[in-house]
DNA sequence: ATACCGAATGAATAACCATTCATTCAGTTG
DNA sequence: CAACTGAATGAATGGTTATTCATTCGGTAT
């Protein structure tokens, strides 16, 4: 029973506050990915974490505030990764855009257990204004930088009857879809061709630029 | 107190059993939009339905079960809108992609009520195998109908890149991400113009059918 | 080593909520 | 009109869950 109970540092008893508060909120994205928004419980949450009940509120207080920076943690996550893109002086604006979207699909962000998150917010965003606040600030971030992606990309490359704000509108909605369909048909579409699909679309609009090499198969 | 009772048919005692299922599964959908489907309980579903606690559970059984037949509900009135388009043998191909669009964005079906309730649903997903096979069937049937319209209209066309399939799931995609950006920045996106974003796809696909004329703005 | 501090525990509490069911009621039948 | 039927009611029940807080415990400073 006690007998694996040594030195070992798994479970320190004293924790940098932040990182004991980054562990919690892993618990909570993997149950919510688990048991939806409405099925987690602070039992469950605690549990996963491998802790007692008490300690959500201690380091949170309440259920809905572990939610909230929750959904503030994948939002920094998302915001920051793309703006380290952004301001990324060895890249000129086609790698960004690039960047950007290899970022939008790669590994760490379209996890399902963090997609099956982004909808459970999304879906209580019209009641929840303190969630919807969160996600509108993150939205009209990222989509002023990308719109200034694709203007600077327009001048460069000559595009005449690009719309930089339509396409940042389209190419946002259109990746937003595809994180759905992993999330709800993983055994459909597979993350590269999601990415395939998104690069599609950029071929489109600046075909001088993004050279058509997305796989066939769907 | 009982002045205003008088012999006006307002709730008859007796409404047709699925009459009565189709106003709680509205209270339902109201619910879920104003409070969320963590927060949508009970007592909160019959009081919107002015009618007294117990009448979910006479009707539906289980709260689960009203929840499942809220989500059947929306997927049937939008899968049998597309395939009255679908198989409407007035239209031709260009006309019956050109109706898919607008009833995608017709305001019966981007009523914000209505998106808050898909995307709760689809929040949930991962974690309710229920929710998750109601979804996956309704997709794949419009995902088979749509397919087939784009591989007609790359015929009728004579278009030669397009790989109908591809087009099927980057619309879809899109679409939904348009219904994302309608329910999370309401002030910032408006329902016609998420349409000609829509259109402005289409357009890169199959030129010589959707001229561009989509609203400038935003 | 001893005292101290603050993190962590988890049993107990209190609030909440789905479900039940004895009763009421409206309409219908004979 | 009286008896009957089944829809509707809502107070009571019981299970679940967030939150509290007295206590325990590990690390650190003296």
């Amino acid at each position: 029973m006690e007998v694996l109970r040594t030195k070992l540092k798994d479970t320190p008893r004293s924790m940098p506050k932040h990182a004991r508060r980054k562990q919690l909120i892993g618990a909570t994205i993997k149950c919510i990915a688990e048991k939806g928004l409405s099925g987690t419980t602070m039992a469950d949450v605690t549990q996963q974490a491998g802790l007692s009940m008490g300690i959500v509120n201690l380091h949170f207080e309440t259920k809905e505030k572990l939610l909230i920076e929750t959904l503030r943690f994948i939002s920094n996550e998302y915001t920051s990764g793309l703006n380290k893109i952004f301001t990324d002086e060895n890249l000129n604006t086609e790698e960004k855009i690039l960047s950007h979207i290899n970022f939008d699909f790669c590994r760490k962000i379209i996890d399902r257990n963090k997609l099956a998150v982004w909808f459970a917010f999304w879906g209580e965003t019209k009641s929840r204004p303190t969630y919807l606040s969160i996600c509108a600030d993150y939205i009209s971030e990222i989509a002023s930088n990308l719109t200034q992606l694709f203007a600077q990309l327009k001048e460069e490359g000559n595009y005449k009857h690009v719309d930089p704000q339509l396409v940042c509108t389209c190419y946002t909605a259109l990746s937003d879809g595809l994180w759905l369909d992993l999330l709800v048909t993983p055994r459909g579409l597979k993350p590269d061709q999601a990415q395939s699909i998104a690069m599609h679309y950029l071929t489109t609009q600046f075909p001088n630029h993004f050279s058509i090499e997305y796989s066939q198969s769907r």
